[in-house]
DNA sequence: CATTTAGTTCACTAATTTCTGAACTTTATA
DNA sequence: TATAAAGTTCAGAAATTAGTGAACTAAATG
């Protein structure tokens, strides 16, 4: 196995953590180690030795979850992929996203317990406290980021 | 199934999405909606009708990553499980834990990138500098957290 | 219009993860 | 010292998820 091969297979396991499909942190570790921008389908599948229907899924995927993009090139009709920038504001999004979401959970929860003056509730009310302060904080750091990013262009 | 039950298994849909056995979220539902902090093991093996080998191995998953923890009534040999607050500061270490996980196998893919000059290198290094911006930023979100949750005491 | 190319779909298989239940350890009680 | 209580361990079963490969669609080319 080269020492790419090697790295690719680590980018995989580190995504398998995250939930996603270790072919698909396959494709992730290929397009950034890869020289150019433009990665062709064929090109991902025969560098990650895997059957088209696993890549056809996987790049799917991650188009889908807004990782990687898809771009074509005049003249000719495969279509290339490479990691996706504007994905960096969305995944400050989407993490808002699940703060809200487990909030929600939280709310719900309390809303069983009838016992109003338990240390639990009173515990439980702090947890929320924090999600809160997470879901007013994160578009923050978002706007921060974007300011951030347009000076240095 | 009682509103109750509907609502533990919806929680255990909620973090199987975040990589976590069903069992394991549904431990947590019960706990966010039970009406105390003392919860034993039988209390919630019972209530979720599943096997002691089951709860026994979710729960220390759970203990072992910080979600929950463990506590015991003196004279009473049960273990009696809760919520867990001090996980919420390990939250925002953890993420910047993985970001400096990414970050570095965002370095080491580039270094495989011999084409120093290419569109596609300078892309992928403005996603190592947003990750450079999460890393310093989450701390200092962890500080602001810090001082706010000791004014409320 | 036949052929090639690029990629998708899907039934099946393989791999992995989770759950069960019975045997076991450890500590407490009669 | 037997019995009980509380939880752990682990082999095997069940369920879930991922990958393969062959048949297929759609678009482009000869």
């Amino acid at each position: 196995m080269t020492e790419k091969e090697n790295y690719i297979e680590q980018v995989g396991l580190f995504y398998e953590q995250y939930g996603l499909p270790k072919m698909a942190g396959r494709i992730l570790g290929y397009l950034i180690s890869s020289d150019s921008d433009n990665n062709s389908f064929e090109d991902i599948q025969k560098s990650l030795k895997a059957s088209k229907g696993s890549i056809s899924g996987n790049i799917n995927l991650l188009l889908k979850q807004g990782m990687i993009v898809k771009h074509m090139i005049s003249g000719d009709r495969k279509s290339y992929y490479k990691m996706s920038l504007n994905s960096l504001e969305s995944i400050l999004d989407s993490k808002v996203n699940s703060v809200t979401q487990f909030k929600m959970i939280l709310e719900t929860g309390l809303s069983f317990d009838l016992n109003g003056n338990s240390l639990k509730k009173k515990n439980l009310t702090k947890i929320l406290n924090y999600y809160e302060f997470l879901e007013n904080e994160i578009p923050l750091l978002r706007n921060k980021w974007e300011e951030k990013a347009n000076n240095q262009m």
